[in-house]
RNA sequence: GGAGGAGUGGCCGAGCGGUUUAAGGCGGCGGUCUUGAAAACCGCUGGAUGAAAGUCCCGGGGGUUCGAAUCCCUCCUCCUCCGCCA
């Protein structure tokens, strides 16, 4: 959520950043109506103050008051106020619940670092890691792979569920078990303390992380007990601290949590439905930061270099890609992705993406710090996926092939798989 | 799911219609004393908004009243007992 003061007091500079920056003229609207909203909510809360602050002297002059006949006089008095307050106080409600929802759907800012651009054609790869490996044959997708070694179950999943759900099987199922243990162990390694969090959640955690309300198309809900189905670990995780002030020795918090996550991908039909790369439902292991402000760029360096170090270990080849503004989330301020080669579907898929949120999410989840006599001020949160499994399954699935059609399973997951070197056919 | 009880400041806890700008304690911070520490004593010690005065916050929301932490309605959470259940 933006800073209302900061709009107040720097409107055309805050304009300027929706227009020329992010290149989103419907926020710089949104954010010209919240100036004028806010100037006439300023008017009122004036208004009822004044109101209020006599009605409490007088109140409090009637219970001072002993004589029976004085007092009545003294509530004569009176007469007519409750009616004045009421109204102006239901003014300044709805001008709130307007401000409310128009600042909800503004953007976040950018930060200064981040390249102008408009749109993803010009992000810019900072670094390729890892050769891409060399096949001495054709080699082969993960869904051809999947199902000959029988890993993965196209045809059942899509009768359980329908279309865009699959079913792991055998080891298919144990080496996504396998990279989930494996990539939390070397997250807490790295600092990160793990938390199971739940999977469904109250609305108002996804308007802290601003998945609401402007995405509420995306998520799955269960009306009856108004839950939200997690679209990923970020939403609970965040929460966790909502409506509270941390102390500043503690951080920066660090946690790492293995959800599943539920996306409703209302995208075309036929666009990426090939394989596991998106599905309605996706195990995803993710690192969330909640750090002090001037910390928030320095550690989202070092979150993108953690979630890496997933993909250096895998030894699988990726490539870092810093977002420019055009393409930053909603919510992001600056954010990077990592993608690595698939050399069976023969793209970059997106893995993992690392985001500072500056204050954004913490102002809307009340999510503070304070040091000693200091005031409060707000955290920044960051995030990145460490990383999204059906993806890094592909890869492994991809890179790790053999002419024979067998897999070679990485060697830092083998004694997370009982020894197991080698992926063959499994025997009819 | 049924029956009872309870939600007050970082924590404990008083207040149950009107000098409460929420008593008191614990914890925390600062000071006096001390070679230093402890003890003792003194002071300070929530948040939002606002330039300030002020206004708002006693689980959430609504109501009664000149005036609500206090009364009423409703929802939520926790505790005890019963039922059910991995």
């Amino acid at each position: 959520m933006i800073d209302l003061k900061l709009l107040r007091e720097q409107p055309e500079e805050v304009l300027a950043i929706y227009r020329d920056r992010l290149f989103d003229g419907a926020a710089a609207d949104i954010a010209r109506q919240l100036i004028e909203v806010d100037a006439r909510r300023r008017q009122i809360v004036a208004t009822t103050d004044e109101l209020k602050q006599q009605r409490n002297t007088g109140s409090n002059a009637v219970g001072r008051e002993k004589d029976p006949e004085k007092r009545k006089q003294l509530i004569a008095e009176m007469d007519g106020f409750k009616g004045k307050i009421a109204e102006a106080d239901q003014a300044l409600a709805a001008l709130d619940e307007q401000i409310r929802s128009l600042a909800l759907q503004l953007p976040n800012l950018p930060d200064p670092s981040v390249p102008a651009g408009k749109s993803d054609a010009e992000n810019r790869v900072l670094r390729e890691v890892g050769a891409k490996r060399e096949f001495a044959f054709a080699p082969r997708a993960h869904w051809d792979l999947g199902e000959a070694l029988g890993l993965i179950d196209f045809a059942r999943g899509v009768k359980i569920s329908g279309s865009r759900f699959y079913l792991l099987r055998g080891i298919g199922a144990r080496l996504q078990r396998a990279l989930i243990s494996w990539m939390i162990d070397v997250h807490v390694e790295q600092g990160y303390s793990e938390v199971y969090p739940p999977y469904m959640v109250k609305g108002e955690c996804l308007v802290g992380t601003a998945q609401l309300p402007k995405f509420a198309d995306t998520v799955y809900r269960d009306i009856e007990e108004d839950f939200y189905w997690v679209p990923t670990a970020e939403v609970p995780v965040t929460n966790m601290y909502r409506d509270e002030v941390l102390d500043a020795a503690d951080l920066p918090i660090k946690h790492v949590a293995y959800t599943a996550c539920f996306r409703r991908e209302k995208m075309a039909h036929g666009k990426d439905t090939r394989g596991i790369k998106r599905g309605h439902q996706f195990d995803k292991v993710e690192m969330v930061k909640f750090v002090a402000p001037e910390e928030s760029l320095p550690e989202l360096e070092k979150l993108v270099a953690d979630a890496e170090d997933i993909l250096k270990r895998l030894e699988l080849p990726y490539r870092v890609v810093e977002m420019v503004t055009g393409d930053l989330s909603f919510s992001a301020s600056k954010k990077y992705d990592l993608e690595t080669w698939a050399p069976g579907c023969n793209e970059w898929l997106e893995v993992s993406s690392c985001s500072t949120f500056g204050d954004f999410q913490a102002r809307r989840a009340m999510i503070r710090t304070k040091s000693g006599k200091d005031k409060p001020r707000y955290v920044h949160t960051l995030n990145g996926s460490g990383l999204a499994l059906p993806r890094t399954l592909i890869s492994v699935l991809e890179n790790y092939q053999r002419p024979d059609g067998s897999i070679e399973v990485p060697k830092v997951l083998r004694s997370y798989m009982g020894g197991l070197e080698t992926i063959t056919a499994p025997a009819k």
